[in-house]
DNA sequence: TGAATATATGAATAATTGTTCATGTGTTAA
DNA sequence: TTAACACATGAACAATTATTCATATATTCA
């Protein structure tokens, strides 16, 4: 159970954005099915800025990726380990 | 994969909970062995006062316990999910 | 090329939050 | 009971952050 200084400040920044509401309703949005941000805005009733600067967010800690599409981008979750870690949030709070 | 608003901000509210650094080095002090206020705050060189407030975070978050021992109070890990949320993380950010 | 559509981004504001400081509460031992 | 020790807690301040607003960038189609 050894970690560094630099692991642990990065292991707190990686839950600081499990730790947003928002981001949290865009993943559950992006279980469901890839989508582009004005998809996610509409499903959220929020507004393409608020959605779009939450996805800048979850890409930089790489939990989604993004491609383009015509005039679209469509977001998409990264790996498992967003499913698993929820998935021990959701154990944890509903026991 | 439905979830209910309440649960939606209670997971959040959760990841939170993980989502600072002071937190996290609490938790790994406690991966170790249980321990007192004091003995916390000793290992990680801070303020009895930044510990005690912490750890009333991670209690009401149901992430620690408590019973007291004499004049102090041992905290120790509420439950396995703790470390395997860490666990997880540790694995998205090593990767 | 120009208009329309989709997304990104910088600045500003309001709200949240971690630490410190001072002090309160609870326990032990004399 | 009193002193000493261990911990908890409320208020205040500084720092971080989510959203809004205005605007910039990129793509498509006529």
């Amino acid at each position: 159970m050894i970690i560094s200084e630099d692991n642990l400040y990065d292991l707190a920044e990686l839950f600081k954005v499990f730790g947003d509401s928002t981001r949290i309703r865009i993943l559950f949005v992006l279980f469901e099915s890839e989508s582009s941000v004005g998809d996610i805005a509409d499903r959220l009733s929020m507004t393409q800025s608020a959605i779009s600067h939450q996805l800048k967010i979850l890409k930089q800690a790489r939990l989604v990726g993004s491609r383009r599409e015509g005039k679209s981008i469509i977001y998409y979750l990264a790996d498992d380990h967003v499913r698993t870690i929820i998935d021990q949030g959701r154990e944890h709070i509903e026991e």
